[in-house]
DNA sequence: CGGGGACTTGATACTGTTCAATTTCCGTGG
DNA sequence: CCACGGAAATTGAACAGTATCAAGTCCCCG
């Protein structure tokens, strides 16, 4: 958030979050801020475990993630489920599911968390008359296939070392941006929702994490990791495209 | 395209192809669909091998594929390359490349081919104005997003038959969508392509295929297909849902 | 302090990769 | 039209990487 600019109500209730996602600070006026303050509706609580949307169920909304973790998974008739994303504040979550007007995945919370809804009729119908909004609007969700187009690559053709060293720089570089520590922070999620995000078992995730702390290169006990050594980590990905 | 409709010159340009696509048949009138012929230019023809884009390169237009087949590929640093997708008539392509300004794959003719170019500037003026145009973009946004999903899912958590099997099923909706046999078709890309598609080697590709045909599945030889026994392959997939 | 889930580690099995040899296909030029 | 040559595809055998199964430890929550 901008020093500059002042505090719409909007700023105050989601100051410093996904701000950095919905918005173009440059091109938007504070009245055009006012705008879109009216349709983001009061935020929601969520507990570590509870659903944000359930695959199957009616679309209506995007939602902006202010506080906490979650991630969104399919699940594949016969019980397998995959990880498709672990979203943190500030970024935007439901873009799936405008395409059917139906969530094709679920969202689960894995920390207590809150979320701003923001009705998708309503964001279109104000996008229509601020370009500015329109083009971000699509950057978002042009991000989110390039996102995924990262994922692919990594689940068509790297290893298991590789694919966990992709996954904690990407990770790194997330906390970052939000201004925490790239080299120290706590997983939210378990061993076996790692693998299923990046293909393995979760012994598998285990071993290779203890495989990295082995070479020096990250320390990890539990949730809690610190990464030692970020150009090896980077060289291991291959240099320097920051996919995933 | 319906029966009923006058034909505009986009029309009859890419009658029966990319309208699938971009318009919304039933909520575009005549005027809007004028406004849409003038914004997308004359096509281009590709022969096989020809780049449509590559990445790097400056993000100007989407293309509507009105004729051919191409393949979307991105390139890791050490050579290592990922198709993430292939695309026939009737698909818009270049989607990826709106968040960033640039394209991130290359997308390449895997036969002489035809395409519309669709300026990105004027068709978020143009969504601007209709707002089925617009909510048509979104849901075309929204499906890539949907479709990577399903190979995320494909990717992370299938063994080589069922992942043939999904993309054999696959192309088969695609081609009996656009009214080509579902069993029997002809396949454009190489072994080799398949295989970094589906995130496995070309030998396991052809070993794959040719254990499908000894369970008298389906019936391969070189390029063309046949698809004998479509339920039992949508048994290995996992049965309901059409992802992919 | 107890219990259950999450995690780690080991031994083994299996799937897919790698390397290599051959065959088939297809475009090109004679 | 046929012959040639290189790319594409098939197939085999050995190998590597990950999954599976199993045992045991650690940690957190009640």
């Amino acid at each position: 958030m901008q020093k500059s600019v002042s505090l719409t109500p909007l700023r105050v209730a989601c100051s410093g979050c996904y701000l950095r996602e919905l918005c173009l600070p440059r091109k938007l006026t504070d009245s055009d801020m006012a705008q879109l303050d009216n349709l983001i509706s009061l935020k929601h609580a969520y507990q570590r475990g509870d659903f944000l949307y359930r695959s199957g169920t009616r679309f209506q909304s995007l939602y902006a993630i202010r506080t906490g973790f979650f991630k969104t998974q399919v699940l594949h008739v016969d019980g397998r489920e995959q990880v498709t994303g672990f979203q943190m504040a500030g970024e935007i979550i439901g873009m799936d599911a405008i395409s059917s007007d139906t969530h094709t995945c679920d969202a689960i919370a894995l920390e207590d968390s809150e979320v701003c809804e923001i009705p998708f009729n309503q964001l279109e119908e104000l996008s229509r008359k601020l370009p500015s909004l329109q083009r971000h609007l699509h950057r978002i969700l042009s991000r989110e296939i390039v996102r995924d187009q990262g994922i692919m690559l990594l689940l068509g053709s790297m290893r298991a070392e590789e694919r966990l060293a992709a996954f904690l720089l990407n990770m790194s570089l997330r906390f970052a941006k939000r201004g925490y520590s790239p080299t120290s922070f706590h997983l939210r999620m378990t061993r076996q929702e790692i693998g299923s995000y990046l293909g393995m078992k979760l012994e598998t995730v285990s071993r290779t994490l203890s495989l990295l702390q082995g070479m020096g290169l990250i320390n990890i006990r539990n949730k809690s990791v610190e990464l030692h050594n970020m150009p090896r980590l980077q060289a291991l990905v291959g240099p320097p495209p920051q996919l995933l």
